[in-house]
DNA sequence: TATGAATGAGTCTTCATTCAT
DNA sequence: GATGAATGAAGACTCATTCAT
């Protein structure tokens, strides 16, 4: 699913000579072994030697191009947040959305946060007690009405707009927990019938709006 | 909101004589200690040096009553296990149960959660890297189903269970994610509106089946 | 030439039980330890390490009793500080002090020097880059003034008060410089020589004032 | 206070080519970033990279011209070294020097010194722990002897040669130290002041012997 | 000549845990 | 039952220095 336009958020690309490619090199190395190693133990247990030991480089390499673990997962999720965006802004584009515009969206969500799954493991971790990282639920969850927002369904809406936020917040914290339970601690789940759950739910905001 | 049957999960009463009492005592201290300290430092950045300093106790003492950390939350956890407990037994009790049942029921629990947030939030910070904690998450969606399960909306319902339970993961994963976002990033959100809009959900579970 | 009222500084006489005795003597060790190692390979070279191996004691113990090396070396120094201080107090009861007061005197400070002459160098040598020694050279100049100031020759005297002042500044470099190039570079010097013309030269500003 | 025939010792004057001038020019390049980082975090916390950064130079460069941080230094303080030098030998060509030939002298090495103080805090510091640097002083204070004994004020004398290099060497510990309080500790001194008092205290020398 | 990527070797610091008293 | 001295083990981070380009 990678997207033209985050091959270079995946990649930095290098633009110019040697130089840069063997650092654009050696950075990927760094962000192979962070997530091979995050998806092995987590990222809390994952010390930065781990890291080292599995790309093969030294301590003082990794503060060459890192300042911390955090650093370096930030790192690791551009793709991830890149094509991420990209979506959002699809969803933005919708007009008038139908039910099946919903079930296609959210399909491939589900299709982008699987293929990142363990790395967003590590992120949910990460957001427990990295400073960095910590504060950034807020953000998502603004976001997130930001995205419905701009398909100026709630602003035309004859509902209440502190409603409707707060309907948007429940679609966000359903739908984040769910993947979270359903990725990453490995329930089972049909995958089509919580495609077709959740876009329902997606609906009804539109409909009761 | 303290039940009379929980009383003993807070305190191990001591049934008998005066050393089981200065035990008790104790016990009590640490776990005062250790609210206080995840309160104000979060599960991850307390040491069990914090906690000592606090309960005016000393490093060997704790080895005598808990094995870690992990083990003292969860001790102090007992009082909010207990009383989410009841308020599970509540509902199950529940018979053909209306909208003003559940709004009735939810508003409890967001009184037990907001009573017990800190603690919680020491909790979910604990779920990502306690070994101790980890994979709770499964056995509290499990939990969650079968209180739903118990009213016996499932078993009667035309609906393949399969789909039911779905719907029932999506309901918690919402309440869950919902309430940590309010409660503990500190989203402003108005109560009685958030009771409405989870009630209605719930309650469109049984209309639908 | 450790006198009774320093014997505390040197020790932290343990007043109470084993436990006490038993963390004195500890104490005590890193002391030494410090002592020995910051003699052979001076304050800057010598790492905490080095004092732990000698110590006999492991990394974490060190940090119980102190947070750093500069810590350790001001421990160490208790008492040659304790003892200077005494020195400082006799010079400050002289009255009407002669030229052999001040032989005798000065004597009895080369004395104290050259008894703790390694681990002065070593406090050189921190003043240089430790931030809790640096500064520590102004307070130094101070106290010196403060000696001279106590035994009344430079408040009645009819020069002016800041050339009085600058002669002790002048006076205090001299022997300071000196005592370090002397016991602690090696020059070679006649000890009852030095003796003497440091002190006619102190005893200069009485006459002149 | 540049004369000229220290111009070389600064810069190393490229006698031949444009190869030898574009190596004079990141040669001095180093020095000019070396005395300011020296000045601002003081030579010990001072590392080689904060140089490069200031001086826009690469890692392997530096290497190209000096060995280490103190090689810099060294060649940093050349200039000084140089003036210092001929300052030597004005003193060297005084001819029954009187009272105001030394306040003179003095003079000039004060301004020589407050000119370069933070070159020579710097190298103080290395003094401390730079091997190149240490067992300086002595050398210093034999230059020190040896400027005095030109003026054959030594030889000549009554007294025995050695209690003249004692003096020697307290005149010397006097000044070096004194100077160091007063340019680098930043204690507040009487310039006027404090040349006449050292001057007297020299012009002592010489009557006295 | 100039460079910057890579590193070895080291240092400080923290913390949960044990054991003799 | 309570204690606090001692530690093992690990982790983060820094810096001078080298080498291929």
């Amino acid at each position: 699913m990678q997207t033209k336009e985050c091959a270079d958020a995946a990649s930095h690309e290098p633009s110019g000579g040697l130089r840069a490619a063997q650092r654009e090199f050696t950075r990927r190395r760094f962000v192979e072994a962070a997530v091979t190693v995050f998806a092995e133990k987590g990222y809390v247990e994952t010390t930065i030697d781990d890291i080292l030991r599995r790309a093969g480089a030294s301590k003082a390499t990794f503060y060459v191009y890192y300042d911390n673990k955090a650093n370096l997962l930030l790192d690791a999720l551009a793709p991830y947040r890149c094509e991420y965006a990209v979506l959002v802004r699809q969803f933005q584009q919708l007009v008038e959305p139908t039910l099946a515009d919903f079930e296609s969206w959210i399909s491939d969500y589900v299709d982008l946060y699987s293929e990142h799954r363990l790395l967003l493991g590590a992120m949910h971790q990460a957001e427990v007690f990295e400073p960095e990282f910590r504060g950034r639920t807020i953000e998502a969850v603004r976001n997130y009405i930001d995205m419905w927002d701009k398909i100026k369904l709630i602003e035309t809406s004859k509902e209440p707009r502190d409603l409707l936020e707060l309907r948007c917040v429940l679609l966000y914290s359903q739908i984040q927990r769910f993947m979270y339970v359903w990725q990453l601690e490995g329930l089972e789940i049909d995958r089509s019938s919580a495609v077709c759950e959740i876009a329902a739910a997606w609906y009804r905001i539109i409909k009761s709006a």
